[in-house]
DNA sequence: ATGTATACAATTGCATACAATATAAGGCTG
DNA sequence: CAGCCTTATATTGTATGCAATTGTATACAT
C-alpha cells in the first residue's frame, strides 16, 4: 500500500504554476498529504522512500523536512527517525487556548483597524458561506470557506506576526484529524458564531469581536473533543 | 574583516556538550552571532563563505538556514540571495503588540494555574534580579536574568504552544538590536513593572497579572522606540 | 557620454556518493 | 531454552560535485 503522492504533487504544481523550488514544492505536498489524512500522526517517514516516491533527491527533501520540523509538524523520534508529530491530549487544549487568544486579538484588531474594503471583503465571504451551507455543500468546501473567513480576519488585523502565528496554528491543527464540518449539527452553530464575529467587526466593536471570537473557539474545542471521542479506539493499537 | 565564529562555536559546543548535530550546532551559532550583533540585519550571507568559516559543508548549513528561514530570522532577498531579515518600522509595533497579548496570556495562566513551586521559582528569580540591579551588574547580565524571569512565566503557563510562540518572538526580537538595558533610566522602571507582574502572579490574580504584563510591554515598546531613534542614521546605507 | 547587449563570474539549487549510527536478526553460549 | 553478543542491513548525517540562475563588468553602438 502506498500513498498517491502524484495527486498532491499535481495539485501543488498547478496551484503555484510550477514556480516553486523543489524544497518548497515538497513542503506543500507533505502538508497536503497530512491535511488529507493520507499520512497520519505517528507515521514514520523514511527519506529514501519519500524521495523515490516524490521524484526528488534527498537534499531538497531534507530541507523541506527541516522547515516542517521547525514548525512542529514533523518530529524526530528516538534514534533520529522521522515521524509526523503526535499531539498529546493536553496539546489539544493548549492549541485551542492559544487560538482563542490570537483569534480574539485578530477579531479585535479587524474591528478597530480594518479598512472599509477589508470589512466588505470579510462580509462577502460570510455571505458566501451561508449560501454554501444552504446548498448542502461538502464538508471540504465548507472547511475551505471557513478557512477563508478566518484568514480574511487575520489579514485585516494588519499584523504580520499575528497572521503568521495563526497560520502556523492552523497547520498544526491538521494533525488533529477531520474538521468539525463532519458534524452536521455543528454547521449551523458555526454559521451563527461567524455571524456574531462578522457583525461586531462590521460595527467596529473591538470588545464584542474579541468576545465573539473567543466564544467561537470555546465551542470549537467542545466539538473537537466530541469528534475525538467518537474516534476513540483502544489504546492497544 | 571577518567575524569570530570560533567564539560562538565554542560557546555552543560547551553549552550542549558537543551533542548536537552539525545543522543544529550551526543554527545555534548563527543565532548567537545575530544576538551578539556580529551580523546585522540586511547582512548578506553566502553559503560557501559561511561553510568555510564555520568548518562545515554546505549541506548541514543549508538545513540550518532552512530552519531559520521558516522562523523568519533569515530571508531570501531578490535573486535568492540570503540575508539576515530586516524588520520594517511597522514590524516593531506588530511584534510588541503580539508579545503584549501573549505575555498577558502567559501571566494570567501563571497566576491562575501555576503550581506553588513554580510561583516560588518565579519569585526567586525576581529577587535575584533586584540584587543584580543593586549591584550594578552589566547590561548583558540584566538581559539574561530578565530573559529568565519571562521564560519562567512562560513555562508556568503550562501551554507548550504559548511558550514556543513567545520564544520565537524573543528570537525575532534580537533583530531589533540592543536591549532596553542599555538605557539606565529604564532599568528601575523594569524592576517595578516586573514586581507588579510577580505580585499578581503570587496572589493568583489573573486579571491583574495580564494587565501588568501588558503595561510592561507597552512601556517596553516606548523604550525600544527611544533606542531606535538614538541609532537613527540616514536611510542611504 | 549614456544606454544596451553580451560574456563572465559568483552563488544558489539539486543530485549523487560516502560515513556513521541505529535497528534487527541470527547464532552462540550459559 | 533464554539471554546476549555479533553481524548485517537499513537509515540518517555529511561532503562533494555539477547544473542553472542571477549579478556584474566590459565593450559597443547610438
Amino acid at each position: 500500500m502506498s500513498i498517491d503522492w502524484a495527486k498532491h504533487s499535481r495539485a501543488v504544481s498547478q496551484r503555484y504554476s510550477d514556480s516553486l523550488s523543489a524544497s518548497r514544492h515538497i513542503r506543500h505536498v507533505l502538508l497536503a498529504a497530512i491535511t488529507a489524512g493520507d499520512i497520519m500522526p505517528g507515521t514514520r517517514l523514511t527519506e529514501t522512500e519519500l524521495g523515490k516516491q516524490l521524484g526528488f533527491s534527498r537534499t531538497p527533501l531534507r530541507e523541506a523536512i527541516a522547515a516542517l520540523k521547525a514548525e512542529g509538524i514533523i518530529e524526530t523520534g528516538e534514534g533520529g527517525s522521522l515521524q509526523v508529530r503526535v499531539l498529546a491530549y493536553q496539546d489539544i487544549h493548549a492549541l485551542y487556548e492559544m487560538r482563542a487568544t490570537l483569534e480574539g486579538m485578530a477579531a479585535r484588531l479587524a474591528a478597530t483597524g480594518a479598512s472599509p474594503a477589508e470589512k466588505l471583503f470579510i462580509n462577502e465571504i460570510r455571505i458566501n458561506e451561508t449560501q454554501l451551507i444552504n446548498s448542502q455543500a461538502s464538508a471540504a468546501a465548507l472547511a475551505q470557506i471557513n478557512s477563508k473567513f478566518h484568514h480574511g480576519i487575520y489579514l485585516a488585523s494588519h499584523n504580520g506576526f499575528l497572521t503568521e502565528a495563526l497560520d502556523r496554528l492552523s497547520r498544526t491543527m491538521v494533525l488533529l484529524g477531520p474538521t468539525a464540518y463532519s458534524l452536521p449539527a455543528r454547521i449551523q452553530e458555526i454559521a451563527l458564531e461567524h455571524d456574531s464575529i462578522n457583525e461586531a467587526i462590521q460595527a467596529g466593536h473591538g470588545d464584542d469581536a474579541e468576545a465573539a471570537a473567543k466564544r467561537h473557539l470555546r465551542n470549537a474545542v467542545k466539538a473537537r473533543l466530541q469528534i475525538i471521542a467518537g474516534q476513540q479506539r483502544g489504546s492497544l493499537d
